[in-house]
DNA sequence: CAAGTTACCTGACGGC
DNA sequence: TGCCGTCAGGTAACTT
């Protein structure tokens, strides 16, 4: 299984489902769902994050057929030829995979659609963190307005820019680590990953958001797409795992730079890593390479 | 409007 | 051995 709750091999950590994560699973997942139709919906009855709308997401998905299989932001978005979609998001904990029809079901698992080449599709979830949201074709037009009105540009987007960031960040006393973070502002970044990109731009985590120069913004960016760019290309050589989740784990080969390692030795300057906690979040950076 | 705090949830882990 | 407190963090609701 390669979201959710796994271990990173080189960093003995668990990898929160991000931007890459969910973009490896919507790839990974992609090949297999399309052009499959749904046979029937099963739900475990535990609310996730919000109660699960069961009697809407057989009504929309049941005997449908899925056409396109997507990321916006840390969602999954699942099309059926309706125009009908289905919205998934990991939480903390969330997995996907495929299994055999037949097979017993592994604890926390709380949706499974079965499909009409014999394979179920399961989500499972440890502390029902995620959500599922069903769409009608209707809603799904208007989901830009809706659902998705209050996040931020793609880190991949044109929009996404130093000068954009200066902008949203002139009023901000928060720390920059907390701005990153902030999904209005831009999406997909968490915890991790906000960590390793300040770290590869030399930007102190705690550094008023306010306060940072337009080089340093534009650094931060190309930073930030280096950051989730490796991590996906990482994440990717483990979605064949997907055919076989349930049998074999697969990992996110990724060495962070700072993630997870205070105390170690920095690999640019051997300074050590320190760990302080910001805005309740765990922080890692190198007092020395991110000095401002 | 900005910023800070809390709740949600369960498993791993350290201390005693 | 087992009990208890703490931590992990995405998101939204709530307070200041």
């Amino acid at each position: 299984m390669v979201t959710g709750y796994l271990q990173n091999s080189l960093n003995n950590i668990r990898i929160m489902p991000e931007l890459p994560e969910v973009e490896v699973v919507t790839q990974g997942l992609r090949p297999h769902l399309v052009g499959k139709k749904i046979v029937s919906f099963w739900h475990s009855g535990k609310p996730l994050r919000y109660p699960v709308p069961f009697g809407k997401i057989k009504q929309e998905m049941l005997e449908k057929t899925i056409t396109t299989v997507t990321r916006r932001a840390k969602f999954l978005q699942i099309t059926l030829d309706s125009g009908a979609e289905l919205i998934i998001h990991l939480g903390m904990t969330g997995n996907l995979g495929f299994f055999g029809k037949k097979s017993r079901r592994k604890p926390h698992t709380h949706l499974e659609w079965d499909l009409d080449n014999g394979k179920v599709l399961r989500y499972q979830d440890v502390r029902r963190f995620g959500s599922a949201k069903m769409l009608t074709a209707a809603e799904a037009k208007n989901k830009e307005k809706t659902i998705f009105c209050n996040v931020g540009p793609e880190p991949f987007s044109p929009a996404f820019t130093a000068t954009y960031l200066q902008t949203r960040a002139k009023k901000r006393s928060i720390s920059v680590k907390q701005f990153l973070m902030t999904n209005q502002i831009v999406c997909g970044i968490g915890n991790i990953y906000a960590n390793e990109s300040l770290f590869h731009a030399g930007i102190n985590p705690r550094t008023p958001a306010k306060n940072l120069s337009q080089q340093q913004w534009s650094f931060l960016v190309q930073k930030i797409r280096d950051v989730l760019t490796h991590a996906i290309e990482c994440g990717g050589s483990t979605i064949s795992d997907f055919l076989n989740a349930g049998q074999k784990s697969g990992y996110f080969q990724i060495n962070f730079a700072v993630y997870g390692k205070n105390g170690q030795k920095c690999s640019h300057c051997q300074a050590i890593i320190e760990k302080q906690v910001i805005a309740g979040r765990a922080s890692y950076y190198c007092p020395q390479c991110q000095k401002r």
